[in-house]
DNA sequence: ATTTTTGCAAACCATTTGCAGCTGG
DNA sequence: CCAGCTGCAAATGGTTTGCAAAAAT
């Protein structure tokens, strides 16, 4: 999955997420091993969005290994622990940092499938007015505007276009 | 999957969805058989969201049995037609009308797995005010808000919750 | 007549799970 | 030590596909 455009990542005063992850499993009486280390240091490395198979794929190279089975299991602990969001755009489960990173929603290029984030207030706003009028309490939201990125509607007009084509 | 509170459905001066499917199908050379229409029948018969398991059962039930493959094969075609559109919010996806119904957005209880559906015109606003800020060609956009609708927020609240779950 | 579609069953693919052995607190 | 974890391999569950027979233009 392409890597999103990135905000300004904005991790100060908060502990770093192995210690959020570490509190979150004591509180259930679980166990912070060698393998969710592993995993959760590989994910806060960098700010991308990323499945699954990316992240297997990715230790695997860097010589980490750790079992599918475990990343699918930490996967879905690390967003219980609300360090992780998921994001169901195709047929596999993406997923991008929560925990650390300013709240955005997305602008999804069906050209180049590239995701950019943004960040508007009024969505917030909106969101809470829309709860308001039907009595509901909202927890989240997603706003996922598709589309044409600038480079692709560049590439798109273009009149060297056809030409690339062939 | 739960029925939406529905909007007014407005499908007046247009033509059914049936016709409108033709033509699909008459541009890329492609035939409307009577397994097509089954099913176009039967998804704009009424309006709620569903998914391909709950097609095949019902059509089974009422005796019209289409296959399996037949079921996901036109779902994939109504979808490109822009009769129908995706909605995944679990592992299986659900669908929803999109021809002759109005443009709108959804909020999903995640108690009671309810999704509701909204309109309001600051969305398109903002979506259009963002686009326009990336430079962005916005062709379409989803707006979800999770959270807990009133009737369970009702239920969690109250007194006899706690006797309830004995 | 020719091309597309159907139904069946098998294949696929992402994700989950049972289990025996390992590990952290 | 003991509850919880890991890896493996097998199971799941939604969705797709190959193919021979059936239907549409």
């Amino acid at each position: 999955m392409a890597d999103p455009a990135p905000l300004s990542p904005v991790r100060s005063a908060e502990q770093p997420p192995v210690e959020k992850f570490r509190e979150f499993l004591e509180i259930r009486g679980e166990k912070l091993t060698e393998p969710r280390r592993v995993l959760i240091r590989h994910i806060f490395d960098s700010h991308k969005h990323f499945d699954a198979d990316e992240l297997v794929a990715d230790l695997h190279e860097a010589g980490r290994r750790v079992s599918r089975a475990t990343v699918y299991r930490t996967l879905r602990l690390l967003v219980e622990a609300g360090l992780l969001r998921e994001l169901r755009l195709t047929n596999r489960t993406a997923y991008e940092h929560d925990y650390g990173y300013p709240s955005h929603d997305h602008l999804h290029c069906t050209e180049c499938n590239k995701v950019i984030e943004f960040n508007n207030e009024e969505v917030r706003r909106l969101r809470e007015a829309v709860s308001l009028q039907h009595g509901f309490r909202a927890s989240g939201h997603r706003f996922l505007i598709t589309g044409v990125c600038p480079a692709c509607s560049r590439a798109r007009s273009s009149p060297r276009r056809r030409l690339d084509l062939i």
